[in-house]
DNA sequence: GTCTATAGTTTGATAGAC
DNA sequence: GTCTATCAAACTATAGAC
């Protein structure tokens, strides 16, 4: 029987590519190293997802989305300021990406920016994802008082900065871009204050 | 005779790699896809490269470094404030990301994201990208009268949020986002007026 | 659901004529 | 400097036994 809590071969196959693929890119992950990661073999990793690595990359980013969105609902709940909150994602962002020595960035970005063009289904999963983490941004700033539009339109500058500052972090091998991505979206959620 | 405007087959090269290179990545483009953009043969691609793929994607992100670089100086040089040099510059790449159809991201960063970890000189080059542009942005600010600790603070977010606001703005196929970072980053610079 | 074997391409790189 | 031909390895995907 199947419970919540148990890890199948479907999800082992799921997070090993996510996390290859967040290191390796697209083009660079291929299904055996997949299904070596994974402890999977190449039959079970078809018999999951019939329609090949396109399916296998959009099943990816849909983790890597669900991940980083978890990530924001819990600091965005944790502190009660937004601006406190910018600065604590930026931290775990950092903390994350030195831990894994650098080589974990956004699994989501990293394996979309370079298949986005020529493969649609791997481009929309990019999308939700960024439309979902601007959502929670913009519910944390509306619930503190921010007016809707304003709100809206400072979430997409945070996700903005958050991919741009991670991105900068990992190959420039410091959480310099992380840092002070988090104080300076701060001083960006104050600068509105009342 | 080589002239200055002569434009080579080596130039050729670097140029179709780092077209390429910015569409479909590191590992997704093939030696024979660049030998058949740049109008050259394999044998003319070995020529030049004969450190063959590495080497060629060093110096197509040799090439994109050079490129923003140019675009950053020129529009520093011509905004007489810095917070107008933000809107301005992201303007600018907002333009190149419509007209390419959402096609041609930054070249530095697709090419290196996926190849940082396992490709040092890849990273290397990318890294110097980054503090090349860092340093455009942090002298513009200075010059404006800014401290040098927060002028290279702000640089340095200034770099981050344009890498990530035109990656947002790639999977979106909108330029929302870079409009809204050119106006964050700019309100982010009148912050520390005087 | 899991496994092995393999088909059919494409890849990065090299050799050698011109 | 340019070109063609080709190698060995890797790739995605499929077939079919269990």
């Amino acid at each position: 029987m199947r419970t919540k809590h148990e890890v199948g071969t479907r999800d082992r196959v799921v997070r090993a590519t996510a996390r290859l693929m967040q290191r390796q890119g697209y083009t660079g992950t291929g299904l055996k190293d997949i299904s070596r990661e994974a402890e999977a073999t190449l039959g079970s990793v078809y018999h999951f997802f019939p329609g090949g690595k396109v399916e296998l990359a959009v099943a990816a980013i849909g983790h890597g989305d669900r991940e980083f969105a978890d990530l924001l609902r819990t600091v965005m709940a944790r502190e009660d300021h937004p601006a406190d909150a910018m600065v604590a994602c930026a931290r775990e962002l950092a903390t994350g990406m030195r831990d894994s020595e650098w080589m974990d960035g956004c699994p989501v970005t990293t394996t979309a920016l370079e298949s986005a063009r020529r493969l649609p289904p791997i481009r929309d999963a990019a999308e939700r994802a960024f439309a979902n983490w601007h959502g929670i941004v913009r519910d944390k700033l509306t619930a503190a008082g921010f007016d809707d539009d304003t709100a809206s339109d400072v979430a997409h500058t945070v996700v903005s900065t958050f991919q741009g500052a991670e991105m900068t972090a990992q190959i420039t091998r410091t959480t310099t871009a992380l840092d002070l991505a988090g104080s300076h979206l701060a001083r960006l959620v104050r600068s509105y204050r009342e």
